[in-house]
DNA sequence: CGTTGGGTTGATCGACCTCAATAAAAGTGG
DNA sequence: CCACTTTTATTGAGGTCGATCAACCCAACG
């Protein structure tokens, strides 16, 4: 019996390390992938200025579906839900951010969307007016934020397209693929997959109940695709996985 | 039994009255619909600079998925059906634009997604170099473009939770609702909506089969809160779809 | 007219949901 | 560290909503 690497996160950083320090965005571990990337040295500069590092632990909320938007976010460790609650209590997570992205993109009044954090989580916050005030005198700034909503929608997109178009076993194969992809990208990972939600967050975000997900991994585990690990799964052969994806 | 007003488009625009021509934005029909609304004049002067007026008949594709974007497009008249295809034929409508949508907002180098006239269809269409260009130069276009982008990535997310989490009853009333508060917005009908798009584009937009969705229309109507008519449906009981949607 | 495309309706089937029991893991307090 | 509770995950059995398959209707059109 292998051992493997258990993914689950480390004990909650116990008193936050950068708590209401500005950030150092020169060593920030997700500067290439966020949105920060690519700005010049002077909209970096005034982006630090602004830049509040923060912390929150597993089940904490970030914000609220519904209330006043205050802040955006940068996410540099950590993740996070996003979901939507019907008013009968049904739930669709609507994304998972991890490093790198960036909540508030729309800069609009209202969040359209609840934040939990899955996860400990550090996060760079932007009071949303002064972000907003900033984007107002860089225009490179908003084009890259508008960017990066633009890939947002076309996630969504193929989002709808999984939820409404596609079986259980593909639903669960191309979430994990997804994920895999997103995780290689923020950390080179790419045989064991993190999962820092549950599977009813998996049901959720997927339109499926908690109990397919779960016999979904049971079978992919079954057909040797993957291995259940304590807090993600290790992929055994990416590219039967794929080929279920139906990329 | 009454008489019902035909919803259906009427035939195709023979010549098309504005081909080829430059756009009179002033005396534009769906001016303080779209991302032109609230332009500074010289803002408007430039763009109308740029438009070219163009027409298509029912069944034309505009753009098609994977291929280069060359163009960008606002919608002055008709209704267009945004969809995905999977590799294997499956089908995800992924929106319907209406008179006032924009379509290209992301101004990516390709389009991830078609675009195909339900009716005879009329539209202002931009080179997307040039397009891009004034951009860049008018931060306040851009930020109008950023607006509308975010305003669809929430659009995406709402319907996410009525193809992930919602049943096909739920469904259809909700597509219904929808559906005629952006009419109501657009031409100030709210008892008659037209259905521009085939039983199948509804049930490929909702996650549904075909036969599905004309049974829900058939429950709907036998439960006198919708009567079907040519080209669509008049709602006889707008507070019970609402209930039915469950907004 | 026959043809074609869109729509409706019925009969049957199956993927997924629901309910329920159990197992495993994670947190809690002594 | 170990009992205890709580949360999360798994597995089974049975039911149901929506898909599938098939027949038919209707209007438009050459």
């Amino acid at each position: 019996m292998a051992a493997f690497r258990d993914l689950r996160p480390t004990a909650p950083l116990a008193p936050c390390p950068n708590a209401n320090k500005h950030a150092d965005c020169v060593q920030c571990t997700v500067r290439t992938l966020s949105v920060c990337a690519a700005l010049e040295p002077d909209e970096a500069g005034a982006l630090e200025k602004l830049a509040r590092g923060m912390c929150f632990d597993a089940h904490q909320t970030l914000f609220r579906q519904d209330e006043p938007a205050n802040s955006v976010y940068n996410i540099t460790s950590g993740a996070i839900r996003l979901s939507k609650v019907l008013p009968d209590g049904r739930c669709q997570v609507v994304g998972f951010a991890l490093p790198g992205d960036f909540l508030g993109l729309a800069m609009s009044d209202c969040n359209v969307f609840s934040a939990d954090a899955l996860t400990a989580t550090t996060v760079c916050q932007f009071r949303r007016e002064a972000f907003s005030d900033l984007v107002d005198e860089k225009p490179h700034l908003l084009r890259r934020l508008h960017g990066a909503v633009s890939h947002e929608l076309s996630l969504a997109h193929d989002q709808m397209c999984i939820i409404g178009r596609r079986t259980g076993d593909e639903k669960v194969a191309a979430f994990l693929v997804g994920l895999r992809e997103r995780w290689s990208r923020i950390d080179g990972s790419s045989v064991d997959i993190a999962l820092p939600m549950t599977r009813q967050d998996i049901a959720d975000f997927l339109g499926l109940a908690i109990e397919t997900v779960s016999r979904k991994f049971s079978l992919l585990a079954k057909q040797k695709v993957i291995v259940i690990i304590p807090g993600g799964v290790r992929v055994l052969d990416v590219a039967q996985l794929k080929v279920l994806a139906k990329v």
